[in-house]
DNA sequence: CTGAAATCTCAAAGCGTTTTAAAATCTGCC
DNA sequence: GGCAGATTTTAAAACGCTTTGAGATTTCAG
């Protein structure tokens, strides 16, 4: 069923069944009625494709995923963010693209998103210090909203960020308050800009208390649970280990406890642990107190509010961009405690 | 820049350079040269929405992801999954589109996909025992290919399974081979088919060694952290607590972890632990022993095969439905060890 | 009644492709 | 030089919608 079926159905022209579909005013009230209903009854929606070529717009938004050829990983908080954006589509009638790329061909995909017309907007995921996306998305005039920011480069596009480098200050604070000094930092890999963000955080919080960063205690990689095994196997076997850890991902902080559990270590007692929670759903703990002390803030409510902020982006191409800044919550949990006595 | 003004400078019709550009034989060679130059040179590329609103096809395939409003849950293995999709999608010139819908909405969705003709074929995901999503969508005449399968319906249908029966009654027999008698089992949700056919593995294992299932058991539900730890404490603290546990997620594996070590029990030789491994990316703990003794099946793997298979599918709707059973691997790690003397 | 304003409806032109049916151009052979 | 047949190119018709500009019809003040 057709438009054209449809208003022969109805004794109509195209035109006035187009318009009373779509909320136009010059329609008689009872004239719509009758369409609404027989649209219902025969099962008509308009046809995507043909309605995007008329109006010029494809009501999609594209999430181009870079999949480095190296490390095969994904981002274990892409589920939860997708699901969060997801939703804020279907409300808003949005459709949901997804493009997983070799990493170089990042540019590219972009380039061939707007040129076929595919998607109205963009999301950024992941982005780097000076990320070369943001400059060249500006340049093809294709809208886009940033999940992160990117040091570097002049503010002037919306993103929506945690406030990484303040979170990790107070949850390195509040060791210091619980009286380590040797604390550790197993961070994300060091060109993304959260990454860099939360070490500021943490050194500026070690140096206000004049403690000198020890560089040999901060080591950043790819997220998994295996860097944080291995990160916390090697500090815990120098002759000074540190006392706390600070972790980037709750999935590193598994692999750390791990390391614990082998080393006959007790979290919250021998080491602390504070690790950055991105609430993701499969890890919730439910309503006790929570395993891991941590900075908390929802990655799907985050997903949420930067899909809203695209839409609204696109819909007002000339309102001025915005920008969003979440504060992480500081949960204590069980894996923290005062510092043994030396 | 479009078709029309690309034959303008070329001095041609649109005709001609549109069967240029597709490959069509009925072009002079050098023409078809001069034509993929001058496209390649004004970086022209066809307009996805005419394409489709001609060809009758969207060359887009859609995943319909229904979250529960009651537990806000994404699937773990939703991320690696899409990325091995989205791989086959990008070298076939696909795009995939992703719905996220309340529960109670993915009839409408998978209806409405095929209506305004966004997709050309859908992925289901999480089959349940005869899911109504199957005999829908071969009513609807959508193309489609089922990860997991569906029990109780008539197996006229594409799908791609691991072979869960099989690898449980393998694991179970592995932990009866170790000596153990108390064989406890943390499942996915019953409802869901893969879980069934998990349990008919571990159940028939069981008699067909003479000990009778006990329904005490047999724990299932929803497969985060939360529920292996309260799952395996709930079963610890009984008078006679299994010597073994078979996990059906690592999440929930890493969960019965924390509460062995809670109750000061050492994985592998008190307890002993499988579990179920989709060799998600994050999870991945490299060359060593791996840490648990796992049925492993990549889902990324799974996700590659099963859009390929979509896409022969819709090239060639009248071939044969397809199946594809994957036997999962057995690999020994350090969870499990022989059954403790009573 | 009349004529202007307001309301409703319509035919037709676009959107950027593919594809059909037909025309133009070439090739080689008598 | 002319003609059949093959090769290459074309104009125009879809595809299914929105939207423009104009034509009907109704309403109502004067």
């Amino acid at each position: 069923m057709n438009l054209k079926e449809l208003s022969a159905k109805l004794n109509l022209s195209q035109t006035t069944v187009s318009r009373a579909l779509n909320g136009y005013p010059e329609v008689k009230e009872e004239t719509r009625r009758r369409v609404l209903d027989a649209a219902e009854r025969y099962n008509y929606l308009p046809n995507a494709r043909a309605k995007g070529l008329a109006t010029g717009r494809s009501h999609a938004i594209g999430h181009v995923i870079p999949i480095s050829s190296k490390h095969e990983m994904v981002n274990p908080i892409f589920g939860d963010f997708i699901a969060g954006a997801g939703e804020t589509y279907s409300k808003c009638g949005y459709e949901m693209l997804i493009s997983v790329v070799e990493d170089e061909q990042a540019e590219e995909a972009y380039r061939s998103l707007k040129r076929r017309g595919v998607v109205d907007g963009v999301i950024v995921h992941g982005p780097r210090q000076d990320d070369p996306r943001i400059p060249l998305l500006q340049d093809l005039d294709l809208p886009f909203v940033v999940h992160g920011r990117a040091s570097g480069l002049a503010p002037d596009y919306s993103w929506l960020d945690v406030n990484n480098r303040r979170s990790f200050q107070r949850a390195t604070e509040f060791l210091l308050d619980l009286g380590h000094r040797r604390i550790a930092l197993l961070n994300g890999l060091e060109a993304m800009d959260f990454a860099a963000r939360r070490r500021a955080g943490y050194e500026l919080a070690l140096t206000e208390r004049g403690i000198n960063p020890d560089p040999g205690f901060e080591i950043s990689g790819e997220m998994t649970e295996a860097m944080g095994y291995r990160g916390a196997l090697e500090l815990l076997d120098r002759p000074m280990p540190p006392t706390a850890f600070l972790v980037s991902s709750m999935i590193s902080a598994l692999g750390v406890r791990r390391a614990l559990e082998e080393r006959g270590l007790r979290m919250g007692a021998d080491v602390s642990v504070i690790t950055h929670d991105d609430a993701l759903s499969y890890f919730t703990t439910g309503a006790d107190v929570p395993l891991f002390t941590s900075t908390r803030s929802s990655v799907r409510d985050a997903g949420r509010q930067v899909a809203q902020m695209l839409i609204d982006r696109i819909s007002m191409p000339d309102a001025p961009p915005q920008q969003v800044l979440l504060e992480a919550e500081l949960m204590v949990g069980r894996s923290t405690g005062p510092a043994p006595a030396d």
